[in-house]
DNA sequence: GCGCTCGATGTTTACGCAAACATCAGGTGG
DNA sequence: CCACCTGATGTTTGCGTAAACATCGAGCGC
């Protein structure tokens, strides 16, 4: 009882007080280790070892031994020494900056998930900005930190340039790029979606699709530019100019004010679901009634995008296989101890909702 | 020079290929250690240690060798030895429920960037669903985990349920929760914020507020609640029944179209920015304008507030200081292994929007 | 100049675990 | 009945680091 570290010892009820009953000095406060058991038990600490492990090779009657000493003891694997002695961690890195995007919390939270079901642990390698010196410093954290694989969700291009020297055995798996060639990624398929979005405006009958675009710097907003464009010329449409935000509803909403003097836009394909709502805004206040005068069509497909006005007809991402897909895959690599390459995308899926329709042929705006 | 491992691979360019130059046995792939760097330094193993963790004792000459030493070899300190001998991981663990809400998200960067000035990593705990079993599992999970204390960001009678031993030296910051008694605290005045909501809706002259309030379960729902109650009846006002959500913004819709249909109910506050989003579209629908008919306040204050249908006036919550004083508190519970419990707040602020007017006493549904 | 101190460096040890190897008892087949 | 095997258990060893202790040479006061 003198070891006053009864307390926080039990969250909740549990095996409190095993420790108060030790008989070693008070400032023991280390935990027990496998020899303590091992002693308790009569055994050898192999044996202890060969239990905390699920190893054959051990006697029912001796397993419940160890077992009951363990309790006793409160014995928990100390796994800096099982790490050091396995050689890994059993924990996986994930890079990225800023968790203010739904898609890269969405996807770190499946990841978690994943890694938690394979055993793995996730330690979160936070980038404050998306600046070279940043990321480096990430990487240089990361260098001693104790991971067996990383996986970044980021721009590569950003990674390429912090030229920073991982472990050579630690395997980096990158979403968010297009940088297959060089590393092994997992994204949604940008383009894809894209492409349904514009066949999706287009089949309601609208001459063209305007597309309001994300950040200069981001892979994903590049590739969503690019098959639209793609996916408008194919239909033999001229594509408008783009017009870019930067992810965020505010600047949707600047975007939008522009967009909402022109007649000629009926369509709008948004690069996600927020910059949609700061687009809705927008037209909302010049008096553009969506889907009536304008349709639009989101990326995303974030939770509150059926409570837009009106709800939001948007690409949905599946972002827990992507997270899934990416633990699995570095682990695969890991295991393999292969280099393997490419990427591997995961379909979208067109959600629809209320924010598009047929143009009005002879709306007050048109002609 | 002979060692081999001159070029741990490099991510992006940089030290590439060096593995294939070198001469010994290819899977000698194992990170140098201090031993190598000691031998080619010409010096001890200590003196690498001593140089490596920056203690004095050591000349300038000397210590340029070893960085030299350290640099060829592409060096790099083993965390699992160093956790066994230091008895310390340097690492904190974050036990969450899924990141769905805003909030903990918000609060889980901070405490990332908190964590990793002051040189700590952070291990993420998922748990998938908010049942005793899970948050058990994810507990026993974190006993054999390598952290030296835990944020706990959950409603904290979850915790009280799983019956877990945590070893004993691990300290518990919680975050939601009113446990003040038991656990050290930190949190959002839920109660202030709640307060201040309610006096502003007064203040423009409203008869009193409705609650669009969280789930059950919530204790941040539980606490905005009361608070909202306490300061009606200290006004002197008749607190209207609760309604409740769930965060969600489909159960703000759905808890909007009832209350749509009150002509008295002329003034909302939604304990979530979420809920009020849905509740703006129930209200939409239903014909009933905002602020004209019905002033709207909301809680958290998430980017997307200033670009709903009206902006949201709602209550700004410091994520970036809730988590920054978990980090605190908890490294400070480390260092002087106190038992320190009690509560600290992190004040709201109003940030007043476009979604709050003064009734209009001769509105088309007032009378 | 002698003994002393002090700063720089080397040597030993232990952290807790688990692989590799060693031991030992009991059974089995020829 | 002995050589051999098998399965249960014990013993040794080393993972990479850093604390504790040991050493060693130079400078300094008397």
């Amino acid at each position: 009882m003198e070891t006053a570290d009864k307390g926080p010892a039990g969250v909740g009820g549990g095996t409190h007080g095993a420790q108060s009953r030790a008989r070693t000095p008070a400032r023991t406060r280390t935990q027990a280790s496998m020899a303590d058991v091992a002693r308790l038990a009569g055994v050898s600490s192999q044996t202890v070892s060969r239990v905390s492990n699920g190893y054959a090779g051990v006697t029912e009657e001796t397993r419940r031994q160890v077992l009951a000493a363990m309790k006793e003891l409160g014995y928990r694997p100390n796994s800096a020494a099982r790490a050091l002695k396995r050689g890994e961690f059993r924990t996986l890195g994930v890079i990225t900056f800023s968790l203010s995007t739904t898609g890269n919390v969405r996807t770190l939270e499946a990841i978690a998930n994943s890694a938690a079901r394979e055993g793995y642990a996730v330690t979160l390698l936070p980038v404050a900005a998306p600046t070279q010196d940043e990321v480096r410093g990430a990487f240089s954290r990361l260098e001693e930190l104790a991971v067996d694989a990383v996986i970044v969700i980021m721009e590569v291009h950003l990674l390429d340039a912090a030229t920073i020297a991982l472990p050579p055995h630690v395997q980096v798996v990158v979403v968010d790029s297009d940088a297959g060639d060089r590393y092994t990624v997992v994204d949604t398929d940008q383009a894809g979606g894209s492409r349904a979005a514009v066949r999706h405006l287009l089949g309601l009958g609208h001459d063209t699709v305007w597309h309001l675009a994300g950040p200069e710097g981001s892979f994903a907003a590049q590739r969503r530019a690019d098959a639209w464009h793609a996916a408008l010329t194919e239909a033999g449409r001229t594509p408008p100019p783009v017009v870019r935000g930067d992810w965020s509803a505010e600047s949707g909403y600047r975007a939008g004010l522009g967009l909402a003097d022109r007649a000629d836009c009926t369509a709008v394909f948004a690069a996600n679901d927020q910059m949609a709502l700061g687009l809705l805004r927008a037209l909302h206040e010049r008096g553009r009634r969506v889907p009536g005068d304008v349709s639009v069509v989101g990326f995303d497909d974030i939770p509150e995008a059926s409570s837009f006005l009106p709800p939001l007809t948007t690409l949905h991402q599946d972002f827990a296989e992507v997270g899934r897909l990416c633990v699995e895959s570095v682990l695969r690599k890991m295991r393999h101890t292969g280099t393997e390459r490419g990427t591997t995308l995961v379909p979208t899926r067109l959600v629809e909702r209320a924010s598009t329709a047929p143009p009005l042929r002879n709306g007050p705006w048109r002609s």
